[in-house]
RNA sequence: CGGGGUAUAGCGCAGUCUGGUAGCGCACUACACUGGGGGUGUAGUGGUCGCAGGUUCAAAUCCUGCUACUCCGACCA
């Protein structure tokens, strides 16, 4: 492809709404073109990546067996008021009418269609099991699109959905789907981890998330640095200390503490360190109104964090988990945040360990008081113990095997074990041996594969621009004609070395434009294309041209007699 | 959803406080020079100053309403 016959429009200025690097560079390189927010349109160079993304999503999906379909974006209010998410999704749904009045919604994903599809095709056990598979646009009407690609409203998704008769046939086909993920981060090139994650309120046997790891990532997860557990942060067990808590040794005591309202100020004030205090988190029960509040206290050790995720599992906690307002608290409690201690009169949960501490700081249950020198059981009631917070770096690994450590990453990937809930609800049954309706069991496998895009820049870039793994890059290869206008032997020997690359079957990029050197070179930095082939009468006069590696920087001279073999070693 | 910020040429910005001819850099066009790391000069093109209303002799500028974009937060006891 020519440049001067592409639109490729890059800037040398970054535009000031983009905040994350891939999306700086996204727009630099001319790749995408903001529409609205979260909207974006796709240039020639962009559209080339994403569409060599796809095609290796779709290679190795084959290859697994999976068969490839197509489905409306556009899907009728019919099929989502059966499955009860016509009501449940809330506003990430966009809702529209057609001419006639009747409900529509943009597709955010596809259980309901394809359950309906197969409910009306599939008719026995025989023909178990299948799995499908699209790529196509997923709408959802994020509260806050950000970070260019990487949640966009718009968006192109691989998503599978794989239907069995029996758990033991889902778990072979889901193993075949973590294999097959693999298989295609590997392919792409990219530094990735796939991670258990937590499965949340659909239940079923096992979910895992593919992160692409990268310093700028919304998740955090976990690894063993001894096995290979890893986990995301949200789902990663925090295991009981070994030791349990030891004898009081200190009276209770309280002490006034003026206008300590958090930890850090209490363990400045009291010359003490986090970890041997307690805070106590008020959140809403499940039976929560605003004239009747319902409070339950969560208490962990001043240093860790709640994990949400797990304390919305526990009985009685209303979900989503909701925090109490301050107001609520003082009601319920008399104290006002900032002095809240354990409740002998809430249901309560205490983290591990926050369990086994002793001679612990606390509030007082007394607004400006804290005590010291708390233990459980003496001075309070142990409430029930839970895992509640989030792991730290250091900590064990639950697998029993190694200490944790924590990187940031970007999910790209997730596959999950559905089981029944779309197949029941939608009454997506097959006959099975004896003739008797059976509900189908179903998981679903997904693939961000616009965001795999920018999950790549974010991890493969440096201050000039973008460094492509080879196997999406736009192009593979890219000349660099210096005084081409100038030059007729410049431009002989550049025409010459564009046809090699073409008969070697090499996508090139040919720069054909009257642009000065530096130009040229900053362009070819930004674009990322991993091999650069540089003309200029100064090498030429000793019968060679340059090549240049953007990923490692390496420069070298070629003697024109050598192109050939060099070519084919690329 | 809560809290900020911004809106002036394709991009990056000044001008707004204190109303009076719409500006700068980059990009773009033409010509010339230059030709191995975003070069130089000369001459140009391009904007109903987000939208609607109001005040005024006069509004990018003041007032009112709206819209869009964007950032932060949603881990605090």
């Amino acid at each position: 492809m020519r440049a001067s016959q592409t639109l490729s429009p890059t800037l040398k200025e970054t535009p000031s709404d983009a905040e994350v690097i891939s999306h700086q560079l996204l727009l630099r390189a001319g790749m995408i073109r903001k529409v609205a927010a979260g909207l974006y349109n796709w240039l020639p160079l962009g559209l080339k990546v994403l569409r060599n993304v796809e095609s290796i999503v779709r290679e190795e999906m084959n290859k697994s067996g999976a068969q490839e379909v197509l489905m409306p974006i556009v899907q009728p209010a019919d099929l989502w008021e059966e499955s009860g998410r016509w009501e449940q999704y809330g506003k990430e749904l966009l809702r529209i009418k057609d001419r006639h009045d009747r409900d529509f919604c943009l597709g955010p994903t596809h259980e309901e269609v394809i359950t309906d599809l197969i409910r009306n095709n599939l008719n026995s056990y025989k023909q178990l099991p299948q799995n499908f598979y699209q790529i196509q646009t997923k709408f959802r009407d994020e509260v806050r699109p950000r970070f260019g690609l990487m949640r966009g409203r718009e968006f192109l998704m691989k998503d599978a959905y794989s239907f069995h008769s029996s758990e033991a046939s889902l778990q072979e086909t889901y193993d075949l789907m973590h294999q097959t993920y693999c298989n295609i981060f590997e392919r792409l090139g990219l530094d990735y981890r796939p991670v258990e994650a937590d499965t949340g309120s659909i239940g079923g046997n096992g979910s895992h998330e593919f992160h692409v790891i990268a310093d700028s990532g919304e998740d955090a997860i976990v690894f063993s640095d001894q096995s290979h557990y890893a986990a995301n942060i949200e789902k990663a067990e925090a295991l009981a200390p070994k030791d349990n808590a030891s004898e009081p040794s200190q009276a209770l005591e309280k002490f006034a503490t003026p206008d300590v309202h958090s930890i850090e100020a209490l363990c400045q004030f009291a010359n003490t360190s986090a970890d041997q205090t307690v805070k106590t988190l008020l959140v809403h029960g499940e039976n929560h109104t605003k004239e009747a509040p319902e409070l339950i206290a969560l208490i962990l050790r001043g240093d860790h964090e709640l994990n949400e995720i797990k304390a919305e599992k526990l009985d009685g906690i209303k979900a989503p988990l909701t925090f109490a307002e301050p107001s609520e608290v003082k009601a319920v409690t008399g104290t006002d945040i900032g002095s809240i201690g354990p409740q002998d009169n809430l249901t309560s949960y205490v983290d591990r360990s926050a369990a086994v501490l002793n001679d612990f700081y606390t509030g007082a249950n007394e607004t400006g008081f804290h005590n010291k020198g708390v233990n459980w059981e003496r001075d309070f009631t142990l409430p029930k113990v839970a895992d509640i917070r989030n792991v730290v770096a250091g900590d064990p690994s639950p697998c029993g095997k190694g200490t944790l450590h924590i990187k940031r990453g970007i999910e790209v990937g997730h596959i999950f074990q559905l089981g029944t809930k779309y197949s029941q609800a939608l009454n997506a049954t097959v006959l099975d041996e004896n003739g008797k309706a059976k509900t189908l069991i179903m998981g679903c496998y997904g693939i961000g594969v616009s965001r795999v895009v920018a999950a790549c820049i974010e991890q493969n870039h440096d201050d000039k621009g973008i460094i492509w793994p080879e196997a999406i890059a736009p192009f593979k290869a890219i000349i660099l004609p210096l005084n081409l206008k100038k030059s007729e032997t410049v431009k002989l020997e550049a025409e010459k070395l564009y046809q090699s690359l073409d008969n070697a079957n090499i996508d090139t990029y040919f720069d054909d434009r009257d642009e000065r050197p530096g130009v040229k070179f900053a362009d070819a930095e930004l674009l990322g294309i991993p091999h650069q082939f540089i003309i200029g009468d100064k090498a030429l006069k000793n019968g060679e041209i340059e090549y240049q590696n953007r990923a490692t920087g390496e420069r070298k001279p070629l003697p024109l007699s050598e192109i050939d073999a060099f070519i084919g070693s690329l």
